[in-house]
DNA sequence: CCGTATCCGATAAGATACTG
DNA sequence: CAGTATCTTATCGGATACGG
């Protein structure tokens, strides 16, 4: 772990995940297909600017697809790849992690 | 993970182990036991300042242990506590996916 | 419906100088 | 040696208005 490579495969990884929406979106994402309204739906506090700038980039790094149907009004669809998936893992261990430091701030901060 | 818990924790782990710096401080320090200037010295480009609040936020956080030792010149050495050792396997996680993703984007991107 | 364009405030990070 | 204090700059995220 004390290599070079280290710190920047863990930077290369936090720019993928990081930031305050993208677990968010890839969260919702992971139930299935959804349409940018029901992303929207999903995050009544994310501008509309935030969430296509964060599917953008997530899609840029080959995380989520992006399906458009051509049609009035128009529809489009969001998905991860099989390849987003993968990082399914990395916010799990993430998850759990923050679940179980979260209760340790309760049990050592009362009052 | 479609719940609400998930979204907050990982919220929570990006809190403790975000940012620029934190990662790498973490890195060196799961070497071992680092005085200020060897940290400093292991990065060159971060600056006193940054090196000082990073360290005071994981100490806080209870990740690193922060022991003085009252002398002239000071000495100050910083470690990993028991707890704070968890965060390495998460490093882990986002170390393996970052690498991975590195190298994709190497073979995906010519030119 | 699904965006883009602009502007603006908040926060993160850096430069530099100074101190017990 | 190991910090503080102050100031400046850069990046992130939000509000709002408009467009195909």
């Amino acid at each position: 772990m004390g290599d070079m490579q280290f710190k920047s495969s863990v930077e290369t990884t936090l720019k993928v995940v990081g930031g305050k929406w993208k677990p968010v979106i890839l969260c919702h994402l992971t139930e299935g297909i959804k349409r940018f309204s029901e992303l929207k739906r999903d995050m009544p506090d994310i501008t509309q600017k935030m969430l296509t700038q964060q599917l953008r980039e997530l899609e840029d790094d080959g995380i989520i697809d992006r399906k458009v149907y051509t049609q009035v009004p128009p529809k489009v669809e969001y998905s991860l790849t099989e390849y987003g998936a993968t990082i399914k893992e990395v916010l799990d261990v993430m998850s759990v992690w923050g679940l179980k430091h979260q209760q340790k701030i309760q049990s050592s901060a009362p009052r």
